[in-house]
DNA sequence: AATTAAATTTAGACAAATCTAAAAATTTGT
DNA sequence: ACAAATTTTTAGATTTGTCTAAATTTAATT
């Protein structure tokens, strides 16, 4: 596989979000920043390869040959992104670009030896799950901290936008991964919020809040 | 610049031993494992961004740019090399391939941070001297075993070889980089050699100590 | 149901990197 | 010095991935 034959795999992958939901072609062309013409013949190359089911006009979905392989980008890629936070110190804000270059590197030992490196994680620097080698990764309940209910509590763990403005919008708030929030107020006019952090209480806008992911605390 | 050109811009800084001696078409031809038709048409393209001084039938040679650039390809190359063996674990017959993707990935501020964490060192896992980041590096006096003296006493310093087989036979005779050589014998015949290494002595082939670099020892 | 709008595909072009086969230049050998 | 051998370049074709512009299909609106 070339190295645009895997990044539009990946994009098929996350649009369909993992599931074999058909998808539109000028979803995937906003999607990989081009233009629906060359979707169409890339689609058509993966479907020759047997990588997607592709029906004129009908859009395209993954076959389970595609969506293998998709995962296994997927899983370089983060397994990268974490390497870099980890072992180089890097920023989370930092490491998205680099890893869309090394998570073509193929070397199935060289994952396999990072993977180990890295203690077999399962989440990467952003909270999106890594799949291990068989595909499989974990997943675990999360709400929207604009979707959770007042009052209520949980635990920081991933990001829906993961610009690089953004995640450093959030460094600069100190509102980081794994921080225990508190939900205290919604706002009814503009859907903004009051919430709890670090001890500290402060508001924020429906935009930042519907782009926090919150794993709600088990409530007896 | 694209993988191809940065592939031709080092096979053409090996061939030219960095120095700025002009090159013959099927001489990178055969480096590159390619025609030599293609070769000229790559030449030409890298003549167009001055990374190169081509004339036609009269060889070719790097510009200080183009050899500015192989530099930093044969940094990251040699980088990643060391990172597989001392972070990951790989035998040093292992990391050459996975070093060849590698080698292409851009970041600057990758590279440094690989350096820092590797301790900034001076030579890769086959002895090959890795340029700073201004592209300088350590020499050291060398010579091939086979033009040592006899008797005399040097450290294994280097391969000029550096395919798997032949770095997977020295690891079956526990040849090592580091270790002490004594020079006991050469004979006429074959120009084989008798060596001592790890206290014990032993006879090598003409092939094999024509490949092996030696630190000789200071003789006062 | 017919028209309009939107999405998608096709046709044709282009750049990069490669190849084969043929032509041209250089080098070598007598 | 000149023919033969070797090296190098050109010409023309192919694959991959992309684009623009035009044609076609599907979806939405009167
Ligand atoms: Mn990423
Ligand atoms: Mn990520
Ligand atoms: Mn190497
Ligand atoms: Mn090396």
């Amino acid at each position: 596989m070339t190295h645009s034959e895997e990044n539009y795999l990946k994009g098929i992958y996350h649009l369909s979000k993992g599931g074999s939901v058909a998808v539109a072609t000028n979803a995937i062309a906003s999607q990989m920043d081009t233009k629906p013409s060359s979707v169409t013949d890339m689609v058509k190359r993966l479907s020759e390869k047997g990588l997607v089911d592709y029906r004129k006009y009908q859009g395209v979905s993954l076959t389970e040959s595609g969506s293998r392989q998709a995962l296994k980008i997927v899983r370089k890629h983060r397994l990268w992104e974490l390497f870099l936070v980890e072992k180089l110190d890097f920023k989370w804000d930092q490491v998205h670009e680099i890893a869309e270059q090394l998570e073509h590197i193929e070397s199935e030992v060289l994952i396999d030896r990072l993977d180990a490196l890295l203690n077999y994680p399962d989440f990467d620097p952003h909270g999106d799950p890594i799949p291990d080698k068989n595909g499989v990764f974990k997943t675990r309940e999360k709400k929207l901290l604009s979707a959770m209910p007042v009052p209520s509590e949980g635990l920081f763990v991933g990001v829906k936008d993961s610009s690089a403005t953004f995640l450093r919008f959030l460094d600069k708030h100190r509102i980081a991964l794994g921080k225990k929030v508190s939900i205290l107020e919604k706002e009814e006019f503009d859907h903004s919020m009051r919430i709890r952090l670090d001890g500290e209480a402060f508001r924020i806008s429906h935009q930042i809040a519907s782009n926090l992911y919150i794993k709600p605390n088990a409530v007896p």
